[in-house]
DNA sequence: TGCGAAGTCGCCGCCCGGTCCGAGGATGAG
DNA sequence: CTCATCCTCGGACCGGGCGGCGACTTCGCA
């Protein structure tokens, strides 16, 4: 593990997100317009980023800077960290996201501090869920909890012991379970056992 | 094991998280800021951890302290493996998996092996593949490649140099992307440059 | 041969590691 | 109670690392 500055961890981070995006390396310059920095500024990092073995670059040569081993570059060991290059839009180039440039799906999919123990994976069978995005093979995230508030997806135990992926609505003191496709009719219940409350959802394309 | 005091220990973790969140170590000032504590007193606990053994570091450099094994450190890690309870289907009781009981987000959102570099994230803006499940705020991962079969989940520059994500469909000589949503109307374009091709999607609830 | 990119030079200002000195609190011996 | 000792902690200061700059020269390429 090479031990880099927070300057040129960012100037790594930019390079890589740049040669996602472009298919081809920055100039200095374009880096430098990206830091908001000087052209010479982003040359000195980058000879540092060369010293330390982290890229190369063949001199005198536009574009020529490359990664050496993305492997041991930053973030140590923790791998599902994405560069995220921006928000895209239908039509629109892709906008650049100004604070973070990084994807960590563990923080970004991980379970509240001290509560990893009570989340539990499901995979999702049926299109009733169809119409908020969750599909037919998907995977929930579920965190365990006994209550919960209106609109949430939730994971119910019907009286009847059935199981079942809804939207939660309390109301009129009873409870409507509502899934999120016209093909299905709401369940309207008096009252139902919660199993837990869906924060996440991952899928997979082959 | 070294013997250490609860404020050295203290210390010894919030270096080893500073350094996982940030892939790179804290100054003795920004560990004294988490502490509350002066920097003079932050220095006195790392000099004790260093002649324990326990972290090491470069006289005079900035950001140059280095946990020296690991292991040493209580882990407070999340592996982000959750218990995969089973399947869920409206109306039916969670059916059981088999095979395997335990859903491994590293394995099952990682990339292939050896392609760690081409991969990179989004966040999706917009409802045009809300027919496919990909929804306003969604990130999807993208690995970078230049070529795409009919059907995949493409990030494609247009001539016009815009970028968009769509369903890639190659008909006719020419190439066809499609959005997901009736609002919206398909682009037939005679060539494009494909930047990558969506394989996973995550989303979280607040 | 002209242009854009890479590379060089001298210089600046701030922040960070390191140091000196002194303030408190706990503890045990006289 | 008093004193000595050890540990933790902090204010103030210093020198140097680190990040930064404009202007200029060299190089690669069409």
């Amino acid at each position: 593990m090479i031990n880099l500055t927070p300057k040129q961890l960012r100037i790594l981070q930019l390079i890589r997100n740049w040669r996602l995006q472009h298919g081809y390396s920055p100039t200095l310059q374009e880096l430098a317009d990206e830091l908001g920095v000087s052209k010479v500024t982003v040359f000195e990092h980058v000879e540092a980023l060369i010293r330390k073995g982290a890229v190369e670059r063949e001199a005198n040569k536009a574009r020529s800077l490359a990664i050496c081993d993305d492997s041991l570059v930053p973030d140590e060991g923790r791998p599902l960290r994405y560069p995220l290059v921006g928000r895209i839009a239908a039509g629109y180039p892709i906008e650049k996201i100004q604070d973070n440039d990084e994807l960590d799906v563990e923080s970004f999919l991980g379970p509240k501090r001290g509560q990893s123990d009570a989340v539990f994976a499901l995979q999702v069978e049926g299109d009733s869920m169809r119409d908020e995005g969750i599909w037919d093979g998907d995977y929930v995230l579920v965190q365990r909890r006994e209550t919960a508030r209106n609109g949430e997806r939730v994971v119910a135990m019907l009286p009847s012991g059935e199981t079942t992926l809804k939207k939660f609505y309390k109301e009129h003191g009873r409870i409507r379970l509502q899934p999120s496709n016209p093909d299905f009719d709401p369940i309207i219940v008096p009252t139902c056992q919660i199993q837990g409350v869906v924060y996440g959802v991952i899928r997979r394309y082959e």
